[in-house]
RNA sequence: AGGGGUGUAAUUUAGCGGUAAAAUUUUGGUCUCCAAAACCAACUUCGGGAGUUCGAUUCUCUCCACCCCUG
């Protein structure tokens, strides 16, 4: 059995997932794509040394900001993770907020090979038409260049039409989802707070040793919380003003999860009571209990 | 208190005597590799009152609010 510990940014989804591994023999797997490289700590929220409880932490560290990283790798270091674990008697727990990640290690979920990008060159209406040539059926809005030369691919590499791709719901592991919620404006504050936590914590500091190091790799650019700082360090802007647009950037994100994690997947939610979390520990524990018995 | 200015969406701003607009926020949604991403959609507005006019958010008066100057 898998478990999944999922939900949007600040919810308490790591502490969750320490105290369910304590009562079940458990091991985390990370499943949040900004916490699988060393050295972005503060701005992902990734787990301190002293909170892992002696529970073994996977994936977390596993690349330097120069190297990529996607789903399609994702996809198999965790399934492998989640193999040894099962051998060894224990159970995985999947904890983290990126939806894609979770899903394409869970689900029997399918990947292009060969992806070029030979259409550079052309504009979103071109592409559009030729894909239109090849799949009539198509509905990927014109704007959305990503997901048109994504489809264009597809079509021309396997001759078939990217409208009639297989798309399977199959799970692989015998999986329970847990999702941690609360109610919106409550969210929003915990959001709020722990940005300026984290700026107490060293934010700033480690922000500004990110921007020195003249690196600009995606795994730079892509969490919230230090591009969104480099016009301070530039002079260009004040602190206040990035420090509310890294707020904004994560509520909004919260948001993009809550969609995700509500049509893609089969989630049981868990209302956090955040002034006795150990509520909704043993709630959830129970849950898993009564699951698992089936 | 006197003089001047400004009031349009949650915010910043367009605009016009003839159905009020954009960006951002907010909210909802899409999704089969770059997902802390990409994309789509929706809601809400002319400070109040009176006058001129066929018709006023636009012009006039007045009240209110805010800002600046003088005291």
């Amino acid at each position: 059995m898998v478990i999944v510990i999922l939900g949007p940014t600040a919810v308490g989804k790591t502490k969750m997932s320490v105290e369910i591994a304590k009562k079940i023999k458990g091991e985390i797997i990370n499943a949040d794509s900004t916490q699988i490289y060393k050295d972005l700590d503060i701005a992902t929220a990734k787990i301190k040394e002293e909170e892992k409880e002696n529970i073994p932490h996977h994936l977390f560290d596993i690349k330097n900001v120069n190297e990529d990283y996607t789903v399609y790798d994702y996809q198999k270091d965790c399934r492998n993770k989640i193999d040894e674990i099962l051998k060894k008697n224990k159970t995985p727990i999947l904890a983290g907020g990126t939806g894609l990640y979770i899903k394409a290690a869970l689900y029997d979920y399918k990947f292009n090979d060969d992806v070029n990008n030979q259409f550079e060159d052309l504009t979103n209406e071109e592409i559009y038409n030729k894909l239109k040539e090849l799949d009539e059926n198509i509905d990927i809005h014109i704007n959305n260049r990503k997901r048109l030369v994504r489809a264009l691919n597809y079509c021309l590499n396997n001759n078939l039409k990217f409208s009639e791709k297989e798309k399977t719901d199959k799970l692989l592991y015998d999986t329970i989802f847990i999702g941690l919620t609360t109610d919106r404006n409550i969210l929003y504050d915990r959001i709020n707070k722990r940005v300026d936590v984290m700026v107490k914590d060293g934010l700033l500091e480690e922000a500004k040793r990110i921007y020195d190091s003249n690196i600009r790799t995606k795994a730079i650019m892509t969490p919230i919380g230090y591009k969104e700082l480099f016009p301070f360090f530039e002079g260009k802007k004040s602190l206040e003003e990035c420090l509310d647009l890294i707020k904004q950037n994560s509520r909004k994100y919260a948001k993009r999860q809550y969609t995700w994690f509500n049509n893609q997947m089969k989630v049981t939610w868990f209302n956090v009571d955040f002034d006795n979390f150990n509520n909704t520990i043993n709630e959830v524990y129970n849950y898993i209990k009564k699951e698992s018995h089936l």
